[in-house]
DNA sequence: GCAAAAGTGTTAGCCTTACACCCATGG
DNA sequence: CCATGGGTGTAAGGCTAACACTTTTGC
């Protein structure tokens, strides 16, 4: 904002007022496909129908503290899960007529968590679930667009910054890591070479010193690491046949 | 948003509204330098000190009609050229107590320009000018976060969209591009290296018909080219040493 | 033993980098 | 004719892509 062109005789309450609200896009990794937390409405425009977490920000609160906020009073995620995750602004829709009540305004964010317990609705949420990322049927208001714009956004990011780690618990192998490139961009990856791209970018991850192992599933125990300091990846792991931001 | 989780007793004009403002960070490369449009305020608070364009978001306008707008208005920039600019959503600043007199919330913009006519001060702006980025003085408000931002912001996305030919009039040179790169980036780059990269990269530019030549100043006339209909750079032109987003 | 996944090695090819060199113009 | 910028050529090196191969586990 700059200089207040305040229109003729203008005061902050005579105008309809903007609503602001947070939507979140909060993706994750589960059984090797892309999983978005949905909650069914339990009120008017929209009752019954699936959007994503999200609500009003209040006077007090940034916008960044508010999706906090929701997120957790709408999922029943502990306080713990909300507070560490990743989250990152993603856009802003202002349309006029983007909801039917009133004007409101609604930063986007997009949040990444790995594989996560099942959420519980709250608040107004009737309903919280992970749903499959292709199987997300048409949602409420503009949310379809937002979701859709968060997955390119990930998808993009990943290619240049350490982003993916955000979807791994903390001690990962990088078998996990790259199914999450490979969830994420639809693609499968060559094992060999994204194993060398990973440890030779310097801070994308640091190996668990004690030399434990876990199994996956069946096959040679891995190596854990953990998500190293650097955030940005140079140079990028570009994606094949890649299209990006 | 989703569902209102309306507080006790909610009314929309309950509470004390949000505005919602824009503020534009409209860059350009003239004489090999970085400039931003600023405007000087006219009213209080911070009467006198330099801000970026920016204003009100009306109740039937969405964020990026309202920066077109305010941008003509504050600016006195011709209609032709405000409708033609490059506009692309930045951040969203919503930190209660940015501005001291109510709270507001900030959806900035990026704009590029090529080198334009001199602006005159309009609307609620004293006086609107170009200053060189390094000579920018403390600005009004959260600005001076917005200018950063919006400067990091583009050079990184020169690194991986084609970008920089909205800081070009509708014919240029390579030279004339290879400026743009130069200067956002504080870089020079070897030419007949970046040449090749823009020449090979398909969409990124397009040869003008007639082989009319131009000359910078003096030199060797240079081949005309028009942006091409690519959006995005692959593989990237990633900056010397780089780092990025 | 076989399947599955981890980990190591190797090679060909692309792309970038660095730099040499010629061309066209203005002073 | 020289400085300046446009344009072409080329060789070295880094990085990726593709794939062969060994290791270690569960069944």
């Amino acid at each position: 904002m700059t200089t207040p062109p305040r229109p003729e005789g203008y005061d902050p309450r005579a105008f309809e007022p903007f609503a602001v609200t947070v939507d979140l896009a909060v993706l994750t990794v589960r059984a090797g496909r892309l999983h978005a937390l949905l909650v069914r409405r339990g009120q008017e425009p929209y009752a019954g129908a699936w959007a994503l977490p999200g609500g009003f920000v209040l006077p007090h609160e940034s916008a960044g503290t508010a999706a906090r906020r929701e997120l957790a009073e709408e999922t029943g995620l502990s306080g713990t899960t909300v507070a560490g995750l990743h989250l990152e602004q993603l856009h802003t829709y202002t349309e006029p007529g983007r909801d039917p009540r009133m004007r409101v305004v609604s930063v986007a964010y997009t949040a990444l968590l790995p594989d996560p317990p099942e959420p519980r609705g709250g608040g107004d949420a009737a309903e919280a679930r992970w749903l499959p990322h292709d199987e997300v049927p048409a949602l409420a208001f503009d949310h379809d667009r937002i979701l859709a714009d968060a997955r390119a956004h990930v998808g993009a990011r990943l290619e240049h910054t350490c982003l993916a780690t955000a979807f791994c618990p903390p001690e990962f192998t990088l078998g996990e890591l790259r199914q999450v490139y490979e969830t994420v961009w639809g693609v499968t990856l060559d094992r060999p070479n994204f194993r060398r791209k990973v440890l030779t970018t310097p801070g994308f991850v640091e190996p668990v010193e004690g030399p434990p192992r876990r199994t996956g599933a069946r096959g040679k125990p891995a190596a854990l690491y953990r998500a190293g300091r650097a955030t940005a990846l140079h140079p990028p792991l570009l994606r094949p046949e890649g299209r990006s931001a």
